[in-house]
DNA sequence: ACCTGAACACCGTTCAAGT
DNA sequence: ACCTGAACACCGTTCAAGT
């Protein structure tokens, strides 16, 4: 054809789509993600999104894709490759505990494009590591498993904290609260646990995590 | 009060209501626990429910709590503080792996009752092992993270191979398939682990991780 | 080709009214 | 004390009709 310049600037597009319905996860979080607020905010009527889009979980999948793919696009420097590792780890574990829905919907979609951005990033340090080949794909897989699981584990940790408006400090105080109320028989560990639980540092143990599996990748 | 048995035995409980949600779970999903069809197999109306239960969210955990519970009672033998703990994470994860519903309402209220069931009978063994006072908690709420984030991702990735029908081999096959049709500039990684995915077990690379972490603990 | 917006078939939750 | 079931305020998705 000959016209390549139709397009009316205020037109609807997937990006222009999954722009703002990442906004809208962000502001509103999980829930407000419809398709009527999505419409409101792109002036336009809650069918003509189906145009661009297959429904939700492609809203939701390509909005985490998205955040996926700027998280490991920051550390791309040559370090040593534990410390690439290392770096990419702390990028996802941070871009998920910014934006819980994130995780949640990495959970949903497991085996598809987010996942598998992620798992090449990782095997390939791994193969510069020096993992024989035929460990290569155990050894990225556990890595994947690892930092998604924790993530996302570590996320849904802060999101109720959010959720109930305290901060951080105020939410943990109440838990470790509840904590040593419980019965003295039945959870004699998590009761003497209680006063450390709102000085614990989820971040420096996940990170405590990644490197005990690098040592004994490192081993074999 | 002197009546001490005016229940009739068709009455509504907690108890019959979660029981009953189990069921629904198992037999249809998340998505096919509904008010209106939990309702119909109590045979009682919608509104009833909520004399018994709080909310949604509330049936959920509940029925997640009892899961839990039940994977944790299994495994009770006196046997070295290590041999329970890998008992405890393959009973955790079988359980989710059985019911991915059950992943999904872990994630949602974190540090709620399960989640402390868990790091209880985690914290108990990880104090037999002789981990120094100071390191127990770092240990346990690390155990518990890797044995709920990867059961998580796990049942995550067997619930899609059940959605779509097919047995896993066929799934991963399919899978497999399309990473081998990948770009071969940008995932040279993946492209060539795709023969590997198919016959790869999960499970044994949960066990592999849970150990990697206890060796690590024996060293410090 | 792309957009509109009414309509359909659902939801969770509430609440007056019953027993 | 416990249950009923209609009603409310929402959903995701579809689809004829428009441009």
């Amino acid at each position: 054809m000959m016209k390549n310049a139709p397009r009316r600037e205020d037109g609807l597009s997937r990006e222009r789509i999954i722009e703002e319905t990442i906004v809208l996860l962000d502001s509103h979080g999980e829930k407000g993600l419809t398709f009527r607020a999505l419409a409101e905010r792109l002036a336009t009527g809650a069918g003509a999104i189906y145009w661009h889009v297959a429904n939700k979980d492609d809203l939701l999948a390509s909005a985490c894709d998205e955040i996926v793919a700027r998280a490991l696009s920051a550390p791309l420097e040559d370090a040593p490759p534990e410390e690439v590792i290392r770096a990419l780890a702390l990028a996802l574990f941070d871009a998920i505990d910014a934006r819980p829905w994130v995780g949640s919907a990495l959970t949903r979609a497991p085996l598809e494009l987010p996942m598998v951005r992620i798992l090449e990033r990782l095997g390939q340090q791994v193969r510069s590591i020096g993992v024989p080949a035929q460990g290569q794909f155990a050894a990225a897989a556990a890595l994947l498993s690892y930092i998604v699981g924790v993530s996302v584990q570590n996320a849904a940790n802060a999101q109720i904290g959010r959720m109930l408006g305290g901060d951080r400090t105020a939410i943990l105080g109440e838990v470790a609260q509840a904590w040593s109320r419980l019965d003295a028989e039945a959870y004699p560990f998590t009761r003497s646990m209680a006063a450390q639980l709102p000085v614990h540092d989820d971040r420096a143990d996940f990170l405590t995590g990644i490197n005990l599996i690098l040592r004994g990748l490192a081993q074999s």
